[in-house]
RNA sequence: GCCGGAGUGGUGGAACGGCAGACACAGCGGACUCAAAAUCCGCCGUCCGCAAGGGCGUGCGAGUUCGAAUCUCGCCUCCGGCACCA
């Protein structure tokens, strides 16, 4: 999804060097029969189109038998090719479904792509080619590339976000959160890229403040702009409690909404001789208690009573000041430690409890977006007014103290501990109140007077929602001199996106050009009328697409109220952490939003959600084409077939970790295929060079090997269902290494032989599913059983009595460190347990005579004998 | 600066209060081969020791516990997010 990986820039691939010295498929001489060979190029695609015949992966949503699971990942953004790390999210996600779908659950794993947004139009800008062009062969691209995987993607309910058939209801949806009032249009200050136009507060970042996208220096700039209310939200989007995310995305969102509570306390500038009009100063402080502490104030330099206040004498300097602020670059603005500024406006106001003048400032140090862009401050009890104190050699006064502390005592720094146990200073009649109820107190005191009131504020900002882009949904508007701003009627959906854009090679929005598209008539009064010609932030194409998916040909409405009903929420997303405060927020706003507009009746998209970590290139880098650290999965794929590189993905360690891509290993997971095929197509076989030798005790070796298919079972069953892939495929590994070392001896090809095979193939099946799908195929050929798809069968049980631990190795220790490991019967009582251990020489000897004076059981797992 | 996450063999990792290093990669040795490749088998934290065995080991330092890679506190390093939010 919005991959910001930029357009192809050459045919990248150099053939990267492996450093595998194997060649999987070199003539083996020794192999007589082509047809007992793995070979993946054979058999992947002839299964891939063998269930695409059977449409085993259409799922029929209105099945209500089995119940609904709906597993989604991201949807991607066609930059033009996959790379692995598509398939690091994608190909677990799959083994995901599949298991689900083995264990009996209806899965519907939907799949589409992001067609809207920048890189199409950066493309054709450079290219001159037509961006719907450019995206529609990148679809075409990945299609292809995608069904590689062999995942059980339902290519029926495929999304393309730029065909109008789905932006169609972009608009629609747009207009009916105008009509409730959660779309609104405002001039306003907004981050502009020369490049990319208008950005989102979020699609700034860094220090520096660059485009997300390409890395520009972001300016500001004053536009009119459409918004969406995010911040009508911002309380119900603090609450988690009905869905399972994880921890980190929760905490990254909660501080994203940023919600403070607090004061709003209003201050009256004193009658000076240049304004004898008294004004109202709003401030918001979360620290109210600190009021009799305010020694002056300090404006934003966008606050609009700056202009107001100033004294004629201070107007150079502070129009200077305001100016600088405005140009200064955000590095400097941002940058925390940089010496505080500011200037005095020559006016003062009066502190509302304690009737003193205090002097008022501007300063960039303030910001005009959060709270009331006015503060009062405190410099005792904060450290940035502190800062601006000391730089301006401002008065200090402490009305906080800790018990114990003396009240003149000078600060050094600004105080602002917080244990409760602080009591109010210096603040008249409140003197001697814990901190937090003189607070509270001095709040309700103003609050008789009206000029108080306690108050909640949000970092979170309403969601900037215009771009002054071409290849995006156009915004359902037009402007209209005698009616104004005018909605489309529904009925006049869509508003197309002009075919052919006239692109001159800069990032100007072509629209503003097209006459065509521009010239219309006002729905209203039928007289001329302008298009709006800002589109929508994509990040609106993704924060419904999964409602889309259940009924993407739904041509009278967005959604299908039924299917919805019946399969949303999503029961699990997987997708990048990358996405933690923009779509995964908006998509909580958008359901949130949508159920108010009685669309829907539901609160929250996904109730799970799992972040896999990121594959970076061999450098450690973000993977991206101008780097040149891509790894091609299509190669991996022809050297070594889909299933090893999905095995590997899965292997290389915890999904959520992710890490830098190195091949190194790939081959031990192929050898792992391989040896997997070899004991189950040809049992019998011995290696050249293996020495002949028969288990001594054939009963006991055929339920040893029971007994490990059985425990892997259970393992992998866990593994599964906790998303532990790594460790599952080390399971299998040593299933397949147990049956090797049978293999060619007469416990192969025995019930229990046969047992494990075909646990060991439905068990892999999730994960490779090309190979366990043929193996079982020719199983069932050799039994003479007619053929079915292992992925219709179901997930198998295991047998509690061979998972049971029959005898197990006590490890002893004594004071803590294992001495000895002795072998018994499980479930022994603690009495028999003692006497076996210390019967041991071992144990006797690390003793050396001392009687433990105590024995701690870990009943079935350990002893330990304490002697001190 | 604040908020997250992570530090375990040569490498990816496993164990998540109870046998540290499962499973792999790389390396070393062997079998097979005229030979090589492929395949199969074995060894593989570190130090002392011929061995048996023992010492030391999970970023550093304390602590809790019979017992800590795992829990607590304080540091260090790396990665991600936020960044004057009053």
């Amino acid at each position: 999804m919005t991959d910001p990986t930029p357009a192809p820039a050459s045919s990248a691939s150099e053939s990267t060097e492996s450093p595998e010295p194997t060649e999987p498929r070199a003539a083996r001489p020794s192999a007589p029969d082509e047809a007992l060979r793995y070979r993946p190029a054979e058999i992947e695609p002839r299964w891939q189109t063998r269930w695409a015949e059977l449409r085993l992966y259409e799922t029929d949503l209105h099945d209500a038998s089995r119940p609904p699971f709906y597993l989604l990942t991201m949807y991607d953004y066609p930059s033009g090719d996959l790379h692995i790390g598509h398939w690091y999210v994608k190909t677990p996600t799959d083994a995901l479904g599949r298991f689900h779908r083995m264990r009996g659950d209806n899965v519907f794993m939907p799949i589409g792509f992001d067609a809207f947004g920048l890189p199409a139009e950066n493309a054709a800008i450079k290219n001159r080619i037509d961006p719907r062009d450019w995206t529609m062969h990148n679809i075409d691209v990945m299609r292809r590339q995608l069904r590689t995987m062999g995942a059980m993607f339902d290519w029926r309910h495929e999304i393309v976000t730029a065909d109008p058939s789905y932006y169609r209801w972009n608009q629609w949806l747009f207009l009916r959160l105008l009509q409730a009032g959660l779309a609104y249009r405002q001039k306003s200050a907004v981050d502009w890229c020369p490049n990319d136009g208008t950005l989102a507060r979020e699609q700034v970042e860094g220090v520096d403040r660059h485009c997300w996208r390409c890395g520009a220096k972001v300016e500001k700039r004053e536009l009119d702009q459409w918004y969406l209310k995010t911040t009508a939200y911002a309380d119900e989007l603090l609450d988690f409690s009905t869905i399972d995310w994880p921890e980190p995305i929760r905490i990254m969102q909660t501080n994203w909404i940023g919600r403070s509570e607090g004061a709003e306390i209003a201050f009256e500038t004193a009658p000076s001789d240049h304004h004898a009009q008294p004004e109202t100063l709003r401030v918001f402080t979360t620290r109210p208690d600190t009021l009799f502490g305010a020694t002056f104030m300090v404006l934003a330099p966008e606050h609009p009573l700056v202009a107001v206040l100033t004294a004629p004498e201070r107007k150079a300097e502070v129009e200077a000041y305001v100016a600088q602020a405005a140009d200064r670059t955000e590095i400097d603005r941002l940058s925390t430690d940089r010496p505080k500024t500011g200037v005095a406006l020559g006016a003062e106001a009066i502190n509302p409890i304690a009737g003193e003048r205090i002097p008022i400032y501007v300063a960039d140090y303030v910001l005009g977006g959060y709270g009331t862009g006015a503060i009062m401050a405190v410099p005792a009890h904060d450290e940035r007014d502190y800062d601006f104190a000391v730089a301006l050699g401002l008065p200090i006064r402490r009305v906080v103290a800790a018990p114990g502390t003396e009240a003149e005592t000078p600060l050094e720094a600004a105080f602002s501990a917080h244990t409760g146990d602080e009591r109010l200073i210096n603040s008249g009649d409140f003197d001697g109140l814990p901190a937090d109820e003189g607070g509270r107190a001095i709040v309700a005191r103003l609050a008789e007077a009206g000029r108080a009131k306690p108050t909640v504020t949000y970092r979170l900002r309403d969601w900037l929602f215009s771009r002054q882009r071409y290849w995006g949904t156009p915004i359902p508007i037009v402007y209209c001199e005698q009616d104004g701003i005018v909605p489309v009627p529904e009925a006049d959906l869509p508003v197309l996106l002009p075919d052919t854009v006239d692109y001159r090679g800069s990032g100007e929005n072509p629209l503003n050009r097209d006459e065509a598209f521009l010239a219309t008539t006002c729905p209203r009064c039928g007289g001329p009328a302008r298009r709006e010609t800002d589109t929508m932030d994509t990040f609106m194409d993704s924060s419904w697409y999964w409602f889309r998916y259940l009924s993407p040909d739904k041509d009278d409405g967005p959604i299908d109220r039924h299917l919805v009903a019946a399969w949303t929420p999503v029961d699990q997303y997987t997708g990048g952490a990358e996405h933690a405060v923009m779509h995964l927020l908006y998509s909580r706003f958008f359901t949130k939003a949508l159920r108010d507009c009685g669309l829907l009746d539901q609160d929250e998209p996904f109730k799970r959600l799992f972040n896999q970590g990121q594959i970076l290139g061999a450098d450690g880098e973000r993977m991206s084409k101008s780097r040149g650290n891509v790894q091609d999965p299509d190669e991996l794929v022809a050297r070594y077939g889909a299933d090893t590189v999905r095995l590997f993905l899965m292997f290389m360690g915890p999904w959520d970790q992710g890490g830098p891509w190195s091949p190194t290993g790939i081959g031990g997971v192929h050898r792992f295929l391989n040896r997997l095929w070899s004991v189950a197509v040809e049992p019998h076989r011995r290696e050249p060079g293996v020495a002949d030798t028969e288990p001594a005790d054939l009963a006991a070796a055929g339920q040893e090997l029971r007994v490990a298919a059985h425990r892997t079972l259970a393992g992998v069953t866990v593994d599964y269902e906790g998303f532990r892939f790594n460790t599952m495929v080390a399971k299998l590994m040593e299933l397949t290494n147990l049956l090797m070392r049978y293999r060619g001896t007469a416990v192969a090809g025995g019930p229990d032989w046969q047992e494990a095979i075909r646990l060991l193939l439905l068990m892999l099946a999730p994960a490779a599913p090309h190979l366990a799908e043929e193996l079982w195929s020719r199983r069932l050929a050799e039994a003479g059983e007619g053929w079915r798809s292992i992925h219709l069968e179901p997930w198998p049980a295991f047998d509690t009595q061979l998972v049971a631990v029959q005898t197990i190795e006590l490890p002893v220790q004594v004071d803590g460190k294992v001495r000895d490991r002795v072998p018994m019967t499980a479930g022994l009582d603690a009495a028999e347990v003692e006497r076996l251990v210390l019967a041991r020489p071992k144990i006797q000897a690390a003793l050396g005579g001392r009687p433990p004076v105590r024995i701690v059981h870990a009943a079935g797992r350990l002893v330990n004998l304490v002697t001190r």
